[in-house]
DNA sequence: ATTCATCTAGGT
DNA sequence: CCTAGATGAATT
């Protein structure tokens, strides 16, 4: 008989099961999913048994060593999702299994007693809902009822601590956590507990989608519309709400998917009726009353024309400065460093160059010297003045936390009770001070720290810098800055946000929410992008530019017949070069196929097999732009 | 991916 | 002649 094995070490995509043979005493005791030991390349490894064959034909192959644990690890269907996703991931099943093991202590283990899974007994239609809520309270009452086995996912890890407070006292006892960041001995016993039943409650990030569970009565995915629920950093790419569909298949267990501030795709999904509200729609299906009997009163949008523009350094407008000198209480002023430095802005009007049929900003080639879109085939020759004002263009710069520091200082020169606190990603957080009034300057990241309840004034200062973003997602990423901050911010704080381009629907929005929600999804319609199509961005990197543009023309050719072949339903876009275009020594082109199919998965593993070795994948991506 | 062996430039 | 670093092949 032979086995086929998954060894618990990172390969290569093209490797997924290896052949063992094994000896009588063992072959008796060989079960699918079992944790088994092998030889692998001088070395002894762990792996997974993945299937039993009968033949005996091959000689040539080792013999498997030992078995770990005689109860299995996994059971089929579990193995059959790690390598449904490989494909679909372009990655080996090794990394999703080494992702749902990471952490065993072999020694122990093979002592441990594992519990057998239950059957589950098969539940009526699992269902989709949606939780929105608009305050703390309610939020709090998402976690009242919990079905038995509950898996929680949350976009970040201060956010497990912050969840577990809201778990009434009897289900505290139940609750296991996981995240990156636990050590091995930790991660050890918090994975028996998970894998034995003990714990039923599991919070945790994405990474603790791939645990072996052995049953699930539901997920709770909260702050639905964080970019953090994807993977965006590091292979596999996968966004959670995407992995989460196929766990609702294997566990058959019911979804719930919660934000103060829902997603686009989510609001489509609500009135399109696929998943269900926890609210009732309004008359004409609008998710957001229009009433305007909120506590809080709306953000202040500035006009930051040149009133009082010098030499491209004045940072705050004079409303702005008085409201700074003024304040008593902590101020927040909030900045996004991520920018991008190929688009052209308008040193004295902010005026961006747009593509006329997406709107979104046109990039800067400096070798050709034009503008042009990433999502047309729209270009124009740059020109160095502005078209709107005819006074100077620039590339587009940013502002980091330091100069704002430094322009702060400067403008309150005369207090010494200040505590100007500079939060970037890097920097750990220092102390607020009680006895001073805090200023913190900081990216989303800062959120975490801030006292919200003595926060009086808060600045959104960069969110021109933010618009100009060429990629699809901007506008609404933006959105949910805005209304994160609307979410946390007490009742009486003044929040006004910096802009120079005050007609943008962005700002008409923030008094009816319904209008950007139906724009936006109204020109991603038009474009055939997310959630109309399922978008797949697949990229290619080399040393050599023009090996690289080469490689990808070609590939983009090809699939024009590849793709009539597998299904009418799928668009190619590009190919384009990416920004930034060298990245980690590599030239990096990419094209993005737009599926319009119930299940683009199915089609994405058939394209998968025509895919070139050395592509990359990015299923529903974040950015269509960066590698 | 990672390991392990072979090749190569540069120093002694 | 030796060695650090580069290159390349193979993994059951």
């Amino acid at each position: 008989m032979i086995l086929k094995i998954i060894p618990l070490t990172r390969l290569p995509r093209a490797f997924s099961t290896f052949d063992y043979l094994t000896n009588e005493e063992l072959e008796t005791s060989v079960e699918i999913g079992q944790l088994v030991k092998i030889p692998f390349r001088n070395k002894e490894i762990f792996g997974v048994i993945f299937a039993i064959e009968k033949n005996t034909k091959n000689e040539k192959l080792k013999n498997l060593i030992d078995i770990v644990n005689k109860t299995p690890i996994f059971n089929p269907k579990q193995l059959q999702l790690y390598t449904q996703l490989a494909e679909i991931y372009l990655v080996s099943p090794s990394v999703f299994l080494k992702m749902a093991l990471l952490p065993l202590q072999k020694r122990k283990l093979t002592k441990m007693l594992l519990k057998k899974e239950k059957l589950n007994n098969k539940k009526e239609k699992p269902t989709q809902e949606y939780y929105f809520y608009t305050s703390q309270d309610e939020h709090q009452k998402l976690y009242k009822n919990l079905k038995n086995t509950t898996l929680i996912i949350v976009p970040e890890v201060w956010q497990i601590e912050e969840t577990k407070k809201y778990l009434p006292t009897n289900l505290q006892i139940k609750i296991v956590t996981w995240y990156a960041e636990l050590s091995n001995k930790e991660k050890f016993e918090n994975w028996l507990q998970i894998k034995n039943n003990e714990k039923n409650i599991i919070i945790g990030t994405r990474n603790a989608l791939f645990l072996p569970f052995n049953n699930l009565d539901q997920i709770i995915i909260d702050y639905e519309h964080d970019e953090n629920l994807k993977s965006w950093d590091s292979a596999p790419k996968f966004h959670s709400k995407d992995i989460v569909k196929f766990l609702q298949k294997l566990y058959s267990c019911d979804l719930t998917f919660a934000s103060f501030s829902p997603s686009f795709e989510k609001y489509y999904e609500i009135n399109k009726g696929n998943v269900k509200l926890n609210k009732k729609l309004n008359k004409d299906k609008l998710l957001f009353k229009r009433k305007k009997t909120d506590e809080k009163s709306l953000a202040i949008v500035v006009n930051f024309a040149n009133t009082n523009f010098v030499q491209n350094k004045n940072i705050f407008s004079l409303d702005l400065e008085d409201e700074l000198k003024n304040s008593e209480e902590d101020i927040f002023i909030y900045l996004n460093r991520k920018g991008y430095a190929t688009s052209t802005i308008c040193q004295n009007c902010n005026f961006v160059e747009s593509d006329p049929l997406t709107g979104l900003p046109l990039i800067y080639k400096k070798e050709q010297n034009i503008l042009y879109s990433a999502y047309s085939n729209f270009t124009k020759p740059a020109s160095s003045t502005c078209s709107k004002c005819h006074s100077v263009l620039t590339r587009m710069y940013g502002y980091g936390t330091e100069l704002v520091e430094s322009e702060l200082k400067k403008l309150l020169n005369t207090k010494t009770t200040h505590n100007i606190i500079n939060i970037d990603k890097d920097t750990d957080l220092r102390q607020l001070d009680e006895k001073k009034q805090n200023i913190i300057i900081g990216t989303i990241a800062a959120f975490k720290s801030i006292d919200w309840k003595k926060t009086g004034l808060i600045i959104f200062l960069d969110i021109d810098r933010q618009l100009a973003i060429p990629e699809y997602l901007a506008v609404e990423n933006i959105w949910h800055n805005i209304q994160e901050i609307e979410y946390y911010r007490k009742k009486d704080s003044k929040f006004y946000i910096q802009s120079n381009k005050t007609e943008h629907v962005v700002f008409k929005s923030l008094g009816e929410k319904d209008r950007i929600y139906r724009t936006d999804l109204g020109s991603r319609q038009s474009l055939g992008l997310f959630p109309y199509k399922y978008v797949v961005k697949y990229y290619y990197g080399a040393d050599n530019e023009g090996q690289s543009k080469f490689q990808i023309e070609q590939t983009t050719k090809n699939f024009g017949s590849v793709l009539t072949k597998i299904s009418k339903n799928v668009t190619i876009l590009g190919p384009y070069e990416m920004q930034p275009k060298y990245f980690r020594r590599r030239y990096w082109y990419s094209f993005a196929l737009k599926i319009a199919d119930k299940n683009p998965f199915l089609i994405i593993r058939q394209i998968n097999q025509q895919i070139p070795g050395n592509y990359k994948i990015d299923p529903n991506p974040i950015s269509l732009l960066s590698p």
